[in-house]
DNA sequence: AACTATTTATAAGA
DNA sequence: TTCTTATAAATAGTT
């Protein structure tokens, strides 16, 4: 920008190259600073080298805080048509965010088993499985745990349903007499059994 | 910078801090793009205003890849004494990389099931399942391919080691005669067989 | 959004 | 790398 107005192309002499680097990556980090100061923004900026050396700046919290915000925020953004649901908004958010884990660890998986064979070490396999046999254990728990409050749910309205049910059943023999109608039939097999077992696995 | 030297601290007029905000923001994008054409480096910077919105840049690829690139590269560097193994180094960085996300998927899961009961619907609890019994099912598999090498490569040096104490026997057997001693007893199981159905789960 | 007076960044040279 | 300095670029305040 002195002394003479620069090409915007990569500059060839490899000496010259490597002082700009050094000058303009210190020029960036600091205008991010600045501009975090300034408009109370929060800033992650990371510079690999040509020869894969890294240079970071993250203005608030750590670089860690600042990757797993914006994983979240672009995975909330870009994605899936919201459909309403009785959810708090948090909540969905969190499943989204799963979800973008989920689909990490899947590439990640899918790296490894379809790149280079023998990339984990059988240790490390067994650690991998152990991990997700834990994960299915919560899973199928957590399952359960809605499904039980679901049937009890179910049991409630159907206590309420045969009462109404009972009700109208009356009503309609009394007016049959009158019609000359027959008994209606609405008869529900109950009590409605679920064997214990069910919450086993 | 211009008409006056500016005080580095957050500006209080909001007016003034969103219209600093946009301008720097450019600019601060603009010479990003500018230090990765001209020193061919790889950068990613994220922006998150004050009130949350998200602007990002990424010279090459997408801002997914830097973030993985990101990860792996601080992963490497900051945990773990490194242990020499025989495996080559980008496996074992792959390792890393995933120990990383699985660290992820944990700390989300745990949020899940520690935090708020009924975080997640029965329809995303049974897909997260279904994937984690498939990622069981491919870890298991790929444990009983490097078992199954590794029992080939144990069976092979067996017949070595066989043929070897043999040799060395007979040998010891002919000087049991000048020296007195009886025969010497390293006498080893064959073959050593493996049922077929170890590989089976 | 445009305009400029200034400040800031930086290319080239040492 | 660091310093110096002439000059290009960015931008604060104004319109």
């Amino acid at each position: 920008m002195a002394r003479g107005k620069v090409q915007m192309k990569r500059i060839e002499n490899p000496v010259h190259r490597q002082v700009t680097f050094c000058k303009r990556r210190a020029g960036l980090l600091k205008k991010a600073k600045e501009l975090s100061i300034l408009c109370d923004a929060d800033i992650g900026v990371f510079i690999f080298s040509a020869h894969g050396k890294l240079y970071e700046l993250a203005t608030k919290g750590t670089m860690q805080g600042l990757v797993e915000r914006y994983l979240k925020s672009t995975r909330g953004a870009q994605a899936e048509p919201i459909v309403e649901t009785t959810q708090p908004a948090d909540a969905k958010e969190e499943v989204n965010m799963l979800k973008q884990e989920i689909e990490i660890l899947q590439k990640g998986l899918r790296y490894m088993f379809g790149g280079g064979a023998g990339s984990m070490t059988l240790d490390e396999l067994h650690v991998l499985e152990k991990h997700l046999e834990l994960w299915i254990y919560h899973i199928r728990s957590t399952k359960m745990d809605i499904m039980f409050q679901e049937i009890n749910m179910l049991r409630n309205k159907e206590g309420i349903l045969k009462a109404a049910n009972k009700y109208l059943q009356d009503k309609m023999e009394e007016n049959s007499v009158i019609a000359n109608f027959g008994p209606v039939t609405t008869h529900i097999e109950y009590p409605l059994t679920i064997p214990n077992d069910m919450f086993q696995f």
